[in-house]
DNA sequence: TTGATAAGCGGAACAAAGTTCCGTATCGTC
DNA sequence: GACGATACGGAACTTTGTTCCGCTTATCAA
């Protein structure tokens, strides 16, 4: 997880170099263009020329791609972190928040060209990719789903996890077949969710 | 669609030399050996060596991977594409049927190791793959879901392709992680899929 | 049985992408 | 300005897919 610079220099000297932290803005800038031309898989080769820098570059900042796609993203994904508890403290129902949240879920992942598709690839450059997002994302869904789990809105019986892999599968597609909606689809499977007396 | 050998010799003399025939038949085996052992991304020259031949006869048996991999399950595809009339006939209750349906081909997918993945992969590789699973699946869907609808079983907003592609996601990641199972999300969604009065 | 010939085969060769490594250039400091 | 540490660039190597063509072999007619 590349961060360092800037702010207070800490004691000691293990500042970077300027023109490394110049570097690191550059291809996380470069990477973000790439991501949205070409999707998360966009060739190393493509994203070094675009920043004007050597293969070797990218690889010393950002060791893997999944570190490189979570640098870019980061703002994004904290942003949801954030928005649960204040999607929680701001409605009535715990129901209707675990909603709002997964919609913005979903409106970020279904505008991320490939993403969706990379989290759920079991190619083990994504698996620190797969990590960061369920490390930070699964607590929150989980307190969304106790509260309208408390509040009896929902079923019980389905773990934050689950259900973070699930909507994260939908989004898989969606954008490439006009047919296929995951905001649609999702909507679905949170119905399904509903707490109901009526069996399977 | 390689298909031309055994039954009655045809007029003229198209049929295939016999080498050929045996070089499908023994690639079929050991393409279905390493889809089991490595997935459907098995690399060409694994499946070639554990064949036998070279990678050449590999292409020109079966153009593209989808080739290869239809040729492996038709046969479990067709029997999927038989069971939804036989289920329909077979019970009372059309959204029953659908959900036994929906739950044979969910067992299909998630033991075949990387294909869900290549089912929604959009490499140009796996793009006939996809077209034949939609093509033979979605209308026996279809029927299903039609029966189901006009039953008042089901809602009557969502196309069968949609929900194709829908479980098709789901059963991604399913054997990866045990915590993560696709059958019962696909249960959920069919759940949300239920005629309901309730709003939202 | 034996050629002739078309069908089929093998695998070298080429291409695309990821990844590593090290000689060289640059930064920051004394 | 010199020097050590840091960072850079990109050639080289790896893996996997794909093409191509000279060689082999099955088939058939004589």
């Amino acid at each position: 997880m590349p961060d360092d610079d800037g702010g207070a220099p800490e004691r000691r000297s293990p500042r970077k170099r300027a023109d490394a932290r110049r570097n690191e803005e550059t291809l996380l800038r470069a990477a973000a263009a790439a991501f949205v031309a070409s999707g998360v898989d966009a060739p190393v080769r493509d994203i070094a020329a675009k920043a004007g820098v050597g293969v070797g570059t990218i690889y010393r900042h950002f060791p893997t791609r999944a570190d490189l796609v979570v640098a870019v993203y980061r703002h994004q994904v904290e942003a949801c972190v954030e928005a649960g508890p204040a999607l929680l403290a701001g409605n009535d129902s715990p129901h209707a928040a675990l909603v709002q949240w997964v919609d913005h879920f979903v409106d970020f992942l279904v505008t991320k060209h490939g993403l969706a598709e990379a989290l759920r690839s079991d190619d083990a450059t994504f698996q620190s990719l797969h990590t960061y997002f369920l490390d930070r994302l699964v607590p929150v869904c989980a307190d969304l789903l106790d509260a309208a789990s408390a509040a009896g809105e929902v079923r019980s019986d389905v773990e934050a996890l689950e259900l973070m892999h699930a909507v994260g599968n939908l989004c898989i597609g969606s954008g490439r077949d006009s047919r296929y909606d995951a905001r649609r689809v999702v909507a679905l499977l949170l119905r399904g969710l509903r707490a109901g007396r009526e069996a399977a």
